[in-house]
DNA sequence: AGATTGAAGATTGTCGACAATCTTGAAGTA
DNA sequence: TACTTCAAGATTGTCGACAATCTTCAATCT
C-alpha cells in the first residue's frame, strides 16, 4: 500500500504466466478457434503467447486437468474430440450432480441468493419474450442459473468437480447442441418450478425437478443425434 | 520386436519420470508418509527422488488434479488437510455420482461381470466370518466393490470423476474413520442387495439401495466427528 | 507396385541456471 | 517491551539448451 502501485508501469498482474495463457487457451478452445481434435504444438504456443516452454507446459497440464485435452507420453496433446457417447455421458453425470447440488439448495440456499435466482429467470423471461425463440444469450443464462444453483448448495466439491471437470466440455459444446434452449418457454418454466421447490425447502421435489430438467435436455440432444448420425455419421470424419 | 530387448538392461519403463515419481507421491501422501497439511518442497522431493525440478513439478500438478495438495502461486504446495465438513461434502458427492452408476450398471452392466461381483461378495463374506469384526481388508474390499459397480456402469467420464478426484481422497481418509466397516456384516448385507438389485435390471432400486448405503457410511461418520469434536477439537491443530 | 527399412527432422522430456517473490529473523525505534 | 523495517536466505517461476523419442518420407528390396 505504499508507492508500490506507482513503480509498477502497468499492472503487476501477480498471476503467473501459466494462468494467464492457460485461461486464454482455455477460452480459444471453448470459442472454437483451436477446434476439436486439433494437436497442441508446445513450441507453435510458446511463439504465439511470447513464453517460454516451462510455463506452457504447466497451462497444458491444467487443461489437461480441465478434460480439454488429453496427452500422450513422448506425442504430445491434442483438444478432446467428444464422441456422442461421450457427451450423453456427461448429462449423466450432471443430472446425478446436480440433482443433488438442487436437493442441497433445497436446504442450504440462503434466501437473499434464492430472490437473486428469481430475478435472473425474471430477466430470461424478458429475453425469452424479446427475442421468442432462437435465444442466443439464453444459453450464457442457462449456465449461470446451473451455477448459481450449485453455489446455493453450499457444498464446495461439488462446484470444484463440476465447475473443474464438466463445466468447460459443456460450454464447448453448447454451441454444437442448442440443449434445451430450442424450446426457451420450456425450460424458463422448468426453471421457475425448481426455484419453487428450492423456496419451498422441498430437498426431494428439487432434486427431481433438476434430474428431470436435465434428463430432457439429455434426451433432447440424444434425438438430435440420432437424426443427424444417419446423414453424417460420428463427429471428426 | 527385434533384439531391442537385448539392448536396453532391465526396463525402457516406457513412462515418463513424472508418471512413476507422481505414483510414489501419492502413495506416500495417501499412507501418510506425508501428513496431511505438511509442505511439498520442491528441491527436498527432488532430491529425494533423485530428479529434476521440471518432472516433479510436472508430478505435482498432477496431484493438484488428483486434490491431493493444494498450491498457492510464489508459495508452494501443501498436502491437502481436509475439514469435517469437506469429508462429509465428499461422500454427498459420492451419494450422487454412485448411486447414478448404480443406476446404469443396473442397465448396463454385464452379466459375467455381475457374476465376478458375487464371488467377490463370497470372498468378503468369509473375511468377515473369519476376522468376525475388526476385518482390516475390508476396506480394500468395500472400495473395490464400489470401483466395480462404476466399472458397470459403462459410463467413461463417471468413472473419471471418481477415479481421478475423489477416489484417492477416499483412499486417504479411510484409514482414520473405519468407514462402514465398523458394521462389516451390515454393509456386506447391503452389498448383496445391490447386487440382487443390479441383477434384476433394476435401476430405481438399485441406485436408491446405493444412495442409502452411502448416506449411511456418511451418517456413521458424521456421529465419530461428532463424538470426537467434543474432546479433540478441528483437526489439524 | 507395395511393403519394409532407415535416416533426417521435429517434438517432447529433462536438466541446470537465473530472476522474482516470499519467508524469516534480527536490528532499530517509539 | 512491542512494533516496524529491512536485509539475508530460501523457494518458486521462468528461461534456454541438450537428450530421448516419435513422425515423416525417401530409398531399397521382394
Amino acid at each position: 500500500m505504499t508507492q508500490k502501485a506507482a513503480v509498477t508501469p502497468f499492472e503487476p498482474e501477480s498471476r503467473t504466466l501459466a494462468d494467464r495463457v492457460c485461461e486464454k487457451i482455455v477460452d480459444a478452445i471453448v470459442m472454437g478457434d483451436i477446434p476439436p481434435g486439433h494437436k497442441i504444438s508446445e513450441p507453435e504456443l510458446a511463439r504465439t503467447y511470447g513464453i517460454s516452454r516451462g510455463p506452457l507446459r504447466e497451462a497444458i497440464r491444467r487443461l489437461e486437468g480441465y478434460r480439454l485435452v488429453e496427452r500422450k507420453p513422448h506425442v504430445g496433446a491434442r483438444v478432446v474430440n467428444l464422441s456422442a457417447k461421450e457427451l450423453i455421458e456427461i448429462y449423466h453425470v450432471r443430472e446425478a450432480l446436480e440433482g443433488m447440488a438442487c436437493r442441497l439448495a433445497a436446504e442450504n440456499m440462503p434466501q437473499d441468493e434464492i430472490e437473486g435466482l428469481r430475478e435472473l429467470l425474471d430477466e430470461h423471461e424478458r429475453n425469452v419474450q424479446e427475442l421468442d425463440g432462437r435465444s442466443y444469450f439464453q444459453k450464457e443464462g442457462d449456465l449461470d442459473f446451473h451455477h448459481r444453483i450449485v453455489k446455493g448448495s453450499k457444498n464446495e466439491k461439488l462446484l470444484e468437480v463440476l465447475g473443474g471437470e464438466l463445466y468447460h466440455l459443456v460450454r464447448m459444446y453448447r454451441y454444437k447442441f442448442s440443449v434445451s434452449s430450442s424450446r426457451p418457454k420450456r425450460a424458463l418454466k422448468e426453471h421457475r418450478q425448481i426455484i419453487d421447490a428450492i423456496e419451498s425447502r422441498d430437498p426431494e421435489l428439487a432434486e427431481m425437478l433438476m434430474r428431470r430438467h436435465i434428463g430432457a435436455a439429455r434426451k433432447n440432444i440424444e434425438a438430435k443425434l440420432n437424426a443427424t448420425t444417419e446423414t453424417k455419421g460420428d463427429n471428426h470424419g
